[in-house]
DNA sequence: TAGATTGTTAATCGATTAACAATC
DNA sequence: TAGATTGTTAATCGATTAACAATC
């Protein structure tokens, strides 16, 4: 139960993605080596940070020459487990959820949707893409046959908790979450929400305070 | 151009949405009171915290007492700028683009999709939800007839920056973006990101992270 | 070798938490 | 009045930035 595993602060581990996208464009663009100050005008974080960023997780670069950009994006893609395949599901196949299972960049990226699931009987033996829309009772089944590491859940608001909670039961350890609300989960299960209309209400405050900002002019 | 506004840190900002969710709760279950602390209890802030939050905005409680729901509930319905009515449109309506026109939540919350927009010869004259998808050399004419506040960005990567430049010529001011991209544009347009990858792989480093603690034992 | 740039330590800044006087 | 709980100031903690020695 200890905790030796030099935590990397949650603040960093959110740059890291950025990163990756950057680091991406730089390969896709054929450019072999980059400083941080060089990085640092791209990304938009200080050169500073990139370099403290960086060495959270051991030290890429070379001194005077500056980081091999191939060498980087393979590190932060490894640090990020984007060199690893993932089984996972979809869990309430309703729009957003088909959209996601439509959605062939992640598959690109290594997680594979082997499945849906709905109560719906309209949307049971629906296929989206060759993936199957199955009853929601054969899921346990499912995931303990077809080695499911990630669920991701798209299911309204009201039925969020108890299927979090029957995944659970079943084995599952990750949770993609888009229900707006926070699960109530065993401290072992790894939840990464992405609470849309969280980011949309950031958006309307923003404009709400612009508006109030030009009010007081 | 000055900025006296006393700033309120983004940290604050984007705990907002949450509180807003609980207090909902809080209403939904007729609880007409409730103190920091037992906020504090469900929603997992410190009390502490909770009230430093909230006297960013003016001190919405009573000594003694504790905060008064329904007040408090509007009140932060108010700052995020939930009570007004927003006309958006969605740029790019592939499967991301048509689910969220068809996700009922977001109109319910004062955010009306007015049309979607798409180049694909095969997708304009389409309807989802009784909202047209139109050929996108009309998005200007559009936008400027329909008092469109907010763009909803869903094209692929390769053409979010054109088209957000674009929607920016019109006179868009707001967009709430889905490419994963970082938009370059003018100051004064409010970009609010929801990068669903970048999400997908923090729950995918967390998940690789586990698996070397493990390993490590 | 001289110049560039990292890795890392120290300084600063900002956000969170603790404490408590004000007051309902 | 006594008890509860806020609003707010002060203390602490953590994250970011600056500085610079190490070194390619």
């Amino acid at each position: 139960m200890q905790r030796r595993t030099s935590k990397v602060s949650d603040a960093v581990i959110r740059r890291l993605p950025r990163y990756h996208r950057y680091l991406e464009e730089l390969v896709r663009d054929g450019i072999k080596r980059i400083s941080s100050k060089e990085l640092s005008r791209r990304i938009g974080f200080t050169a500073s940070q990139i370099r403290q960023d960086f060495n959270c997780f051991g030290g890429f670069g070379q001194q005077g020459y500056g980081y091999n950009v191939e060498l980087l994006y393979n590190e932060i893609k490894k640090i990020l487990g984007l060199n690893e395949r993932y089984n996972t599901i979809i869990v309430g196949a309703g729009n957003l959820g088909q959209a996601i299972a439509n959605y062939t960049n992640f598959r690109k990226r290594g997680f594979e949707v082997k499945a849906l699931f709905d109560i719906n009987p309209k949307l049971i033996g629906l296929s989206i893409r060759g993936i199957e829309i199955l009853d929601i009772d054969k899921m346990g089944e499912f995931v303990r046959d077809n080695d499911v590491k990630i669920a991701i859940l798209c299911t309204p608001r009201e039925n969020a908790q108890q299927v979090a909670e029957t995944l659970v039961e079943y084995g599952i350890k990750s949770i993609w979450n888009f229900a707006p609300i926070d699960l109530d989960l065993p401290n072992d299960v790894i939840v990464e929400n992405a609470h849309l209309s969280d980011s949309l209400y950031v958006l309307s405050y923003r404009m709400a305070e612009r508006e109030k900002e030009n009010k007081e002019k």
